[in-house]
RNA sequence: GGGGUCUUAGCUCAAUUGGUUAGAGCGCCGGCCUGUCACGCCGGAGGUUGCGGGUUCAAGUCCCGUAGAUCCCGCCA
């Protein structure tokens, strides 16, 4: 046995045993005599005592142990002095007596400090080159340890209401609307391509029609579109599909889980239910089908407070149709005019001529372009409407719905960051329902907002046939903070409906046969009706470890370009790997010096 | 595909208006030190200022190009 204990679990419990530790050095104070190492592992950081007064043979090893040495230690665990007691350490009452000590392996010197204050100011693209490295600290150990508990609660959580937990394939076929395809070229029949799946979204349906009744699955998924900090090409979603049920009884299995996730992160149990709104609610009050409900300064609608105004900007647009909407950034008078020069340029790419204000000053006076305009009725409401007060700034959208909640949206989330309002520790979850069923593209075409399979909202079918454009879907999404974890839908398992649903959509006979025949054939034979969702499993990790970037979570992520910066992929092969799998490059031309 | 920011010692950064031999802290190497835990003290090594070109008597600094990184927009049913 190389250890009896980790370099986390000794205290005084153990005063007088003799222990053999294995560990990571990570600092060693010589003191010319006596000599201090810190011993790392996993589990914590032990200090042991080199002196030669007990063992001249183990001290002079010591002496020569670097950092990231990896070394055995026997001795005797003994009580500190009381005046040396380190309480920043969990095993800081104690220390171990060196009588021998063993080299395992030596170390270079790290290529950038592993110590925790400085390792996360270094250039993140240095860490990842290391990662082996990098995932010494604890605060990455923690990440990964993190997600573990949440994976654990996951599949006891699923397992406790009968779901099963089924593989799906890898190498899967290719569906060209969606994302980018991942390909992997076929060896056996040449020309041929497996995809990667972007989600394993029919084979879970299918599993359905093969009477799994609740399935469940760890699942990894691969787009190739471009990266945020968000975003990794390969990530790992929690994907669930049940059969007989409504969307009813999807959020309370998903309420659930949600809050066995927070329990096994540290985090306090949410309320359930958790609060849902209509997707139309979410972009009228907050400008986003993802509203962050950690603060208010909510989306307020001034159609009745200005319904006969003589601001002929504004009576335009209401004669127009459009709306007037406003937001108070409270606290936000003193923004820079540079700031406010800015989002006029933002308000102007979202459809609108400008950005009208009013800035609180401290004698209470407005300071706004248009006030002026404004009847003392127009003004007295608006205070009322808008709580305005001393030190608010005042920002105002009128054009169609369409386009002014998504700006005062964006302008809300920018501001509260500006005003730093935003609660750390906050955790607000809210369901958003019943998103449209289709969006318009600019060429008016209506492309599934969701995915073909979503099934119309039952009161909405005859809309199909009239407007389909207004159709609304059951399908949800489920946020956290402003950040969209999941999406799902009860889908649609009726054949002739779904091949409705293709005809919408335009989708030919040809490519409903080639793409969607096996899965149309699938409904035709007894289909349940069924639902399901997908979490973003990374994004929640992220979310419960409150890390900056969703590599926090992943033991070997890849960087914004998808490069794997360690292992230095991905990377060219052989011509002869290329000429197996019947594939020729047909490179861009390099341009030469 | 587009935009912003960044690139100086192993790491994090500094270097006035373009002006002497490009500095500091940490780390590293050597020496001293028997109770430290950011140990302390003394000394030392370490630089193609990402790369290429240009302007200039003179470029880390200004200009052009290029590479890499990072964040955002497009994209992500």
């Amino acid at each position: 046995m190389k250890r009896t204990h980790t370099c986390g679990e000794l205290s005084t419990k153990h005063l007088g045993e003799t222990t053999t530790l294995c560990g990571w050095v990570d600092t060693v104070r010589d003191h010319g005599g006596i000599i201090f190492i810190d011993l790392r592992d996993r589990y914590g950081i032990t200090q042991v005592v080199c002196d030669p007064d007990d063992s001249a043979a183990a001290t002079e090893i010591a002496k020569s142990t670097r950092s990231e040495y990896v070394i055995q230690v026997k001795g005797a665990v003994r009580a500190r002095p009381a005046d040396m007691v380190n309480k920043r350490l969990a095993t800081g009452d104690i220390e171990v007596v060196g009588t021998e000590v063993t080299v395992l392996n030596t170390s270079r010197t790290p290529p950038f400090p592993l110590d925790e204050d400085k390792a996360s100011k270094v250039h993140e693209e240095l860490r990842l080159e290391s990662r082996y490295l990098d995932l010494r600290r604890p605060s990455v150990q923690r990440g990964l340890i993190l997600r573990h508990k949440m994976a654990i609660s996951v599949r006891k959580y699923m397992d406790s209401l009968d779901f099963v937990e089924v593989e799906t394939p890898i190498l899967t076929k290719s569906t060209p609307e969606g994302a980018r395809d991942y390909l992997v070229p076929n060896r056996v029949t040449p020309g041929t391509f497996y995809a990667l799946p972007q989600a394993p979204q029919q084979y879970k349906q299918l599993l359905m029609v093969g009477g799994m009744d609740r399935y469940f699955q760890l699942a990894r998924c691969f787009r190739d579109e471009d990266l945020r900090a968000d975003r990794q090409p390969e990530f790992t979603q929690i994907d669930v599909e049940m059969s007989f049920v409504d969307a009813e009884d999807l959020y309370g299995v998903i309420d659930g889980l949600l809050a066995s996730v927070m329990e096994s992160s540290g985090h306090p149990r949410p309320e359930l239910p958790l609060p849902r709104m209509s997707w139309h609610e979410a972009m009228e009050r907050f400008g986003s089908d993802k509203p962050d409900l950690r603060f208010g300064w909510e989306l307020q609608d001034l159609g009745g407070v200005f319904a006969d105004t003589d601001f002929k900007v504004f009576g335009k647009v209401l004669q127009g149709g459009g709306v007037i909407k406003a937001i108070n950034c409270k606290g936000l008078a003193g923004v820079p005019i540079r700031q406010i020069d800015e989002w006029t340029e933002l308000a102007k790419t979202h459809g609108m001529g400008g950005l009208a204000f009013i800035r609180v000053q401290e004698d209470g006076t407005w300071k706004s372009p248009i006030v002026k305009f404004f009847s003392e009725t127009e003004i007295e409401a608006l205070r009322g409407k808008l709580d305005i007060e001393t030190g608010d700034l005042v920002l105002f959208a009128a054009e169609s719905a369409k386009n002014v909640n998504p700006f005062l949206g964006k302008l809300r989330l920018e501001g509260a960051h500006l005003a730093g309002i935003i609660p750390k520790d906050a955790f607000k979850f809210t369901w958003v329902t019943e998103f449209p069923l289709f969006e318009e593209t600019d060429g008016g075409r209506l492309v599934s907002m969701h995915h073909p399979f979503t099934s119309p909202l039952p009161e909405d079918v005859p809309l199909l046939e009239t407007d389909p454009g207004k159709t609304r879907a059951v399908a949800y999404d489920i946020v956290l903070n402003g950040v969209e974890l999941g999406s799902g839908s009860i889908r649609i398992h009726d054949p002739v409906q779904q091949g409705k649903m293709f005809d919408l959509l335009r989708v030919s006979a040809e490519e409903k046969e080639s793409r969607f025949g096996h899965l149309l054939k699938a409904l035709a034979y007894g289909a349940p009706p069924h639902g399901g969702i997908a979490l973003g499993f990374d994004r929640l990790a992220l979310l419960m470890a409150g890390g900056k970037t969703i590599r926090d979570v992943i033991a070997f992520p890849k960087n914004h370009k998808g490069i794997d910066l360690m292992m230095d992929a991905p990377s060219t092969v052989d011509a002869k790997q290329l000429h197996d799998v019947h594939i020729q490059l047909d490179l861009p031309p390099v341009l030469e010096d």
